[in-house]
DNA sequence: ATCAGTATTGATACATGGTGTCAATACTAT
DNA sequence: ATAGTATTGACACCATGTATCAATACTGAT
């Protein structure tokens, strides 16, 4: 019911983009390669910082851009902390929610999504048309609890 | 199971203040006037351009405070839509969610909250020490559904 | 392989939402 | 009434993100 990511490589991600009538670029590469290298989540900036200097900088807009796109095609699931901070997650097709450590941003993911009676009778109660929900879980990993005590 | 808020009076909400501490002051309580008046959720800057100009203009830090402090005593809610960005709910204390229409902003509090079990089983199962978790629901109310058709 | 058409880029400026500073003000307990 | 301190508001600043638009580069057709 829940478990860490398995991720795409890079050609599956590119053929994604293809098949949704994206060009492959070169900073869209560049892009795809920093995405593959985190494995926890990042934040837009954090990415414009790695890449938005040296001799083949890439515009801040165009990080910006092809974040939203790769969300869009399901390679990173865009996530928004309840200080309204958002973060990008790797892979993540479907209906998933995330359990993430507050302290160093472990993520797991899990797909037991316990809102589908509740939508019911929710629908049923109120006769509203619901169309989406946010549910993210935040908490402390086993190792940071330890370098904690 | 899940019900229109019930309304603090200004009266109640400055015991409140006093009882956390707060001192009285007239922009608080033009500030808490302005909240009553609202039975929608509103964004921060809605306020500040509310009460940003005329003669007892109030600034735009002094809001943004205000609406914290409000928050921290538990008279206002802030919720953070998938799109990150956050508004205040009137009346919230206690642990509640929340159905928004996303096109007239009507909003139903609802107190089922079907995490319980899931969150016993992410512990029992990751060992996290979960603190915290978002659920927000996001759809149509039924008058908008009508007036769509 | 070339070309034309168009998606994409990146520089720049701008927009939005929010925070830090700090002297002046005003609340509150005494 | 006064002293002490929380609060205010002006201002500058920051962080995050978006609109514009000319220049570039990818792609499919030839």
């Amino acid at each position: 019911m829940h478990s860490q990511e398995t991720h795409l490589t890079e050609i599956e991600i590119e053929d994604r983009l293809k098949q949704h009538g994206y060009r492959l670029t070169a900073p869209r590469s560049v892009i795809v390669e920093a995405v593959l290298r985190h494995n926890r989540p990042f934040t837009a900036e954090q990415l414009v910082a790695e890449l938005g200097d040296g001799p083949d900088a890439i515009g801040r807009a165009t990080v910006y851009r092809t974040l939203e796109v790769l969300a869009s095609v399901d390679v990173l699931t865009r996530i928004v902390s309840p200080d309204g901070h958002p973060s990008y997650i790797s892979g993540a097709p479907g209906h998933r929610h995330h359990l993430l450590c507050e302290e160093c941003g472990t993520t797991v993911t899990f797909t037991a999504c316990p809102m589908n009676d509740l939508i019911d009778t929710l629908a049923t109660d109120t006769h509203f048309l619901i169309k989406d929900h946010t549910l993210e879980v935040f908490g402390i990993c086993p190792s940071c609890q330890e370098s904690r005590s």
